[in-house]
DNA sequence: TATAATTACTACATCGATTTCGTTTGTTTT
DNA sequence: AAAACAAACGAAATCGATGTAGTAATTATA
């Protein structure tokens, strides 16, 4: 059962011509009944299943999408495919992934790769490498020769597609004002992503609710890396210099919990005397000693309103050169690193 | 510049014909260097990339591998899916992924959608219900149809494909014995993956260590469950019982991260007098306190052995009736959360 | 009864590329 | 000068499906 069975071959083993088979599968009423059954009854014995890259050419559409990660062991970015594959398999598409390990050069591969006939639109999320550069005139030249893209997350503002991002501003804002509130007066920050957009975005809200309470952050009490992979040493060089703090506002997933494991390692009681917060979407928050209090960015959700845009394009329901930025608000989860 | 460049609108442009321009940007020797140069020069000014499509239904081949996965959001599996990726991307082959949600009818129709010209071979790993019911025979149809399959970690032994596999029975008699190594004289068993292959086999594996050092395992002691939502409760019902323990062994990361969580609630001190060891692939194993001793299963080699079989298979490097169960060895990474 | 209309098909072009087989030229050989 | 040959290009088939435009044969209408 090695060659599978075409039109063609169904034509010639039934003395019928390929279309009358074509349309007796599509049921046309071209075609007499007796024949549309004799031959519907033979294609399903033969497991007869139409040709999709056949179709794919005929039709010039894949129902394809062509998503671009920079990393798919970061949980959040885990969250967000599954909410495109949910979407996109609801309406018929498929998705095809490519990791780009933050190196603009995989990005780069990955988007020619794809973008000749292979896919429909691009999903994806810049790599940290593109976004330190400042370079995105390969999304640009894609989107020219007619590919839509849409953007979540790591978006570049110059770039003209539609986007769908977190409001990394006000949510650090709004962190930092809880961790005011309940009382902290010397709060650290943590950053492993300060050369991401996001990452800036939410160390500005960060220092603006600072300022606005009037209050200031002493330089010793940042900690900005660019890398995840240092920082362990930076973090424990920092509880080593003893500083004084009773908050920490961790901008990812990362500094957030070794900031509560090197924390308690070094004598804090996590909350009575030092209150953590953090950006987080993993399971894994949940389940730390004591649980991480996070900032919940709702993964899934910007996965299903890119794809939604996306489709949306490709299917021509949205004026053709009207781009959309769609906000998706974070939730601030209160669990045990921070007090009440 | 909607209209992608063509073959037929070179030709046109150019006033040559459609065979021409194919050879000359093919470097045939069929045609001359003067004409050469033109057709290239014009093609590179028009962004010209010969239609994906239409080479895979020239070639009958996508270089596509299916890849579907039970729950993207288990490390385990995005581990996995990082080495599928890796390896495909270096051999030229893109990667389409379907996540079935551990859903055998998500399964079926992933398998349906993909298996007609979509993609050349799958590789994936067996979802939940499929493995409770044991209805495997929507994959002996595909593979009856020609198309290959590759399982990795949850296979069906009754199927004849390829297959991937960690020795889950070794590990656990190794983790097990380590256990009884360091002192642990009544070790609980916690399992939230009872219904899978996998954790039946780790199961075993624990229970024949046990048996073989003369020691018993009292059932009381052992808190199997098939899901990972209501665990949660049982394993607090656990704790409030008050059980006599000192070790426990977790056959999966989400039982092993809530036995330190609870155990710590429960005023019992670890590694000091309560060691545990769990199956964990996150890194988040490590970030826990006190970090979580794990056997580790080496997710990125798994994917790219699978992806190495498939590719073999699919470019006739190797028998076509004959199939390979690789096994991946795991490693025991001595953490905090157990003794020396 | 001649004409129109309907039925039930088939032939062919198409999607975008590759590739085999011709067909013109011009050049070399005898 | 006739025959043989190479160089440079074009026509057409092919992959597998769809759909339009025919073409027979039968039936209905004037």
């Amino acid at each position: 059962m090695k060659s599978k069975a075409t039109l063609k071959q169904i034509a010639k083993d039934l003395g019928v011509s390929v279309s009358t088979v074509s349309k007796a599968l599509n049921d046309s009423p071209e075609i007499s009944e007796p024949t549309k059954i004799k031959i519907q009854e033979f294609a399903k014995l033969k497991n007869y299943k139409p040709n999709i890259t056949a179709l794919n050419l005929k039709n010039r559409s894949t129902r394809t999408i062509g998503v671009i990660l920079p990393n798919i062991l970061n949980s959040f970015f885990a969250k967000v495919f599954s909410g495109i594959e949910k979407f996109a398999e609801q309406k018929g598409y498929h998705v095809i992934t490519c990791i780009s390990n933050e190196s603009i050069e995989k990005e780069i591969h990955a988007l020619q790769m794809l973008s000749n006939g292979t896919i429909d639109g691009f999903i994806l999320s810049i790599s940290e490498e593109a976004q330190k550069l400042q370079q995105f005139s390969h999304f640009e030249e894609v989107i020219k020769d007619g590919t839509p893209i849409v953007m979540f997350d790591r978006v570049a503002d110059s770039v003209n597609c539609d986007k769908v991002i977190v409001d990394d501003f006000d949510s650090a804002v709004n962190a930092t004002n809880h961790l005011l509130q309940i009382g902290c007066q010397h709060i650290a920050l943590f950053s492993a992503i300060n050369n991401l957009s996001v990452g800036k975005h939410r160390a500005r809200g960060f220092y603006d609710a600072i300022a606005k309470n009037n209050e200031t952050v002493s330089e010793e009490l940042v900690v900005l890396t660019e890398s995840e992979l240092d920082f362990d040493q930076q973090i424990l060089a920092f509880f080593e210099s003893k500083p004084n703090i009773d908050g920490i506002f961790a901008l990812d997933e990362h500094t957030a919990t070794a900031a509560i494991k090197l924390g308690l390692r070094y004598g804090y009681r996590i909350p009575e005397n030092l209150s953590i917060i953090g950006f987080a979407d993993g399971v894994w928050s949940r389940r730390m000693s004591p649980s991480l209090s996070t900032v919940s960015q709702h993964g899934p959700e910007i996965g299903m309103a890119a794809c939604e845009l996306l489709i949306s394009k490709l299917e021509n329901n949205s004026d053709e050169y009207s781009y959309t930025t769609k906000i998706v608000k974070t939730e601030l989860r209160h669990r045990e690193s921070s007090r009440k």
